[in-house]
RNA sequence: GAAGUGGGCCAGGCGACCGCGGACCGGUGCGGUCCAGCAUUGGACCGUGUCGGGAUGAGGAAAGUCCGGGCUCCACAGGGCAGGAGGCAGGUUAACGGCCUGGCGGGGUGACCCGACGGAAAGCGCCGCAGAAAAGAAGACUCCCGCUGCCCGCCUCGGCGGGUGAGAGAAAAGCUGAAACGGUGGUGUAAGAGACCACCAGCGUCGUGGCAACACGGCGGCUUGGCAAGCCCCCUCCGGAGCAAGCGCAUGUAGGAGCGCCAUGGUGUGGCCCGCACCGCGCUCGGGUAGCGCGCUAGAGCCUGGCGGUGACGCCAGGAGUAGAUAAAUGGCCGCCCAUCGACAGAACCCGGCUUAUCGGCCCACUUCGCAC
RNA sequence: GCGGGCGUGGCGGAAUUGGCAGACGCGUACGGUUCAGGUCCGUAUGGGGGCAACCCCGUGAAGGUUCAAGUCCUUUCGCCCGCA
């Protein structure tokens, strides 16, 4: 899974992404116009909480992320942890996800 | 059995599947260099992609960053001032503000626990309100006494009684306050006082024991408030920075332009001075960069046994054992077991401590109380 | 990694060398002024107890030094800033 590493990719992608709220998770979705592979950040704010509250969150997004079928072809992703990410099971971020990206998906279709 | 004290240990386990970091091994594609050969080609090494295999992979505090070191660079880390830290004694150690043993003081019936525990007759400063007085202030004030003097009365003519409080005496009492020129009791006196005596506290000094802190005993003269976590004094220790240290490679219009200063000068140097080393330096404009590799994990380390030591610890022998990431790796799911899957919590150069957080459980030693034998 | 600062009523913000904590401003409540509202003026305003006089507790938290601590010291929690 090719993750975002760079402070240029992350700035790229706040600049021209689009954010979806959910409860569970939020995230910012950059579509890539010419080609280049696909790829996915996991970013848990300081403000959440510890060291370990803040892993295991990313943790959970990252199953979760596996599960949905990341990194999906054309897009760049930013994946944020909320309040409820720590508790939740990988399977129900996993369907928040795939509801939220099937919005984009739409609006690629129209 | 109940309550408690001290010390040590664990931090869910096992198996199956899917996934993550990453050393290593094997296959294979591409590029480069070298070697052999006339040549198709073959072999070795390096870089890179891909497929498969695959050991191994967070903590007791990884935390807070409160101390101490190692390591690296600055000069080989040197002198002085300033600044900072520590503060009963002896030991332990690489070092420490840690630890151990002992002393002293305090708490607990006890096992045990706690203590920033040098100096206030080196000096300066502070001690509000109350109080006569607050730090040597004079014996100033109230109070005490009635020797001398003065006044009045009596009378046996020199004394007696009464009054006064000028002079002399004295430092006991003075309601306050956190704290008042040691405390209690006695002798003494006009009244009193370490003036004298006994005991206690404190000080000095001598002796004995102890490496020492200190303890015990004798003697002495009678006595000098508190605060140093106020400044300070004394003793001991500390050069500065920090792995973004530092070294190498690659990239780059890059050995850039302008102005100013310059040897009693500038830089290294981080507060200052000296010393040492180097010879350009400062400002502005313009440009570039946090890519890759090394450092990077085996260390004053851990376990077991023996010896020395009261102990911290030291010495010797044997044994086990690679976390090294860099937008930063440990997760998901299923089954079984203990007891309900639990607490605090995630390495970032590495160690030794300290402090703080912490569900539940186990082991050892000891104390007090109750009951039974 | 290194270094520095802050925390006081509901809010902002004072409190000199330790010596009566909450000055001052805002806000809030009540009353007055007005036909009504605003402005303006006055009173009250940390918590608890008491009929009252008054007493006790309160400066992020827990200890300590001192006769006395917002102030000094130690530990700890939270927030903010700077440098590489």
């Amino acid at each position: 899974m090719e993750t975002i590493k760079s402070k240029q990719d992350f700035g790229r992608v706040f600049s021209g992404g689009k954010r979806a709220n959910h409860r569970l998770v939020r995230m910012t979705v950059l579509r890539l116009n010419e080609g280049g592979p696909a790829r996915v950040a996991f970013v848990a704010p300081k403000r959440l909480g510890n060291a370990v509250f803040r892993n295991r969150c990313k943790r959970v997004l990252r199953e979760a992320a596996r599960e949905a079928g990341f990194p999906r072809e054309g897009f760049d992703v930013i994946l944020f942890a909320t309040q409820g990410t720590h508790d939740a099971h990988p399977h129900e971020v996993a369907q928040a996800i795939g509801s939220v990206m099937g919005r984009f998906d739409k609006n690629k279709g129209q």
